[in-house]
DNA sequence: GTCTATAACAAGATAGAC
DNA sequence: GTCTATCTTGTTATAGAC
């Protein structure tokens, strides 16, 4: 706490976390760029004025950097919420949706690695099942309360999860191929009606 | 067309023809374990009996094998259909994917691939493009035709193709990752429900 | 904390023998 | 048609100076 802290102790240690943070945002960036194997820890280090081997100063290998992206970039997502247990609504799924679409670097980076962490002995593998472990779980929560144990389309909220996920990993997908042929918000809201429309009343019990 | 043309002219033709599928199966393979960019060229040649150079009379560069890879698989799939123009009707595409479920070396391929190719001068990204942008009109077309202009559930065959082929997609990518979790071909058919599935009559006309 | 030097590999591609 | 030998480049990681 002291003015001539600076260089020492808590001060230096708040630096190397800035620094830290920088690295892991260039790291972000070049695997968005390049993958996850085509991303060198070189050009990662360039990015923010370093060597290499001065990069390895704050993260020894390259896997930990990589573990260190997928922690921070989750805070990011609705794995956040879904950690904390938090319920959302469906609107506010579609507005994150809309958000992605103005941050084409955050989309990349989860693309990229879903696709790359399905390989064989992929550092991220686990990481991912999990992740999706955890997000269909907190979908089926927070559809349950906001539509019961029925939504309005007909399926459960059990069903509609993995469907919600997968419509937003596939629009992402598509979206990055061709940001000009797909509008990933108005198909997202598209795929929210199809959700939340009552359906006909047919000659099944439960209309009335 | 003689008898002893062995080991020259058309018979030499054929069998390095069954060669180079040997070579673009097993690329294949290790493609879809090790992602484009961790697959070597002398681990491909090593599952056919070749050496690395051996392979590389087949084809002269990696990148070119790779092009072979996405041109064969192609014939496998939908893209195959949407090249001839067949539409398909719903209950066929569903049948594609409990298919799909007890062929995983072959949905790997292209999930690695599709997420692989959105980084920066990847070979594979103009013909992923392609690809989502022809799937897209064949799979509008396809709806078309089978119930017009607004399917049931209330999407236009425009707006339902991009949805259709997201959740193949996003299906794929949370099945290869947890295969015991997630049971692809029925939450395919939940989707193709929510689609099918009449509305109820609101206040709208068309109801009548 | 960051550097230079370097070890230790592994990659794709070419040249040329057989 | 397939091999051996080799070039060139790029990779992660370590050792140790400053």
């Amino acid at each position: 706490m002291t003015a001539n802290d600076r260089g020492r102790g808590l001060g230096r240690a708040i630096r190397s976390e800035d620094r830290k943070a920088e690295i892991i945002q260039a790291a972000a960036e070049v695997i968005a760029e390049r993958g996850y194997r085509g991303a060198s820890l070189a050009a990662v280090a360039e990015r923010v004025g370093l060597t290499q081997q001065g990069l390895l100063h704050y993260f020894p290998t390259k896997e930990a950097l990589l573990i260190a992206v997928l922690d921070v970039r989750d805070q990011w997502d609705m794995a956040s919420a879904a950690l904390h247990g938090s319920a959302w609504p469906l609107e506010m799924i579609a507005g994150l949706v809309e958000y992605n679409a103005t941050r084409r670097g955050v989309v990349q980076v989860f693309t990229v690695l879903a696709g790359d962490s399905v390989t064989e002995d992929h550092p991220a593998s686990g990481y991912f099942k999990e992740r999706y472990a955890r997000v269909r779980e907190w979908g089926a929560r927070s559809l349950r309360s906001e539509y019961g144990d029925v939504l309005p389309g007909g399926l459960t909220p059990e069903q509609a999860a993995p469907l919600l996920v997968a419509v937003m990993d596939g629009l992402q997908t598509q979206w990055l191929h061709d940001p000009e042929a797909v509008d990933m918000p108005a198909l997202f809201r598209d795929f929210v009606a199809l959700l939340t429309a009552p359906r006909a009343a047919d000659g099944t019990p439960g209309s009335a």
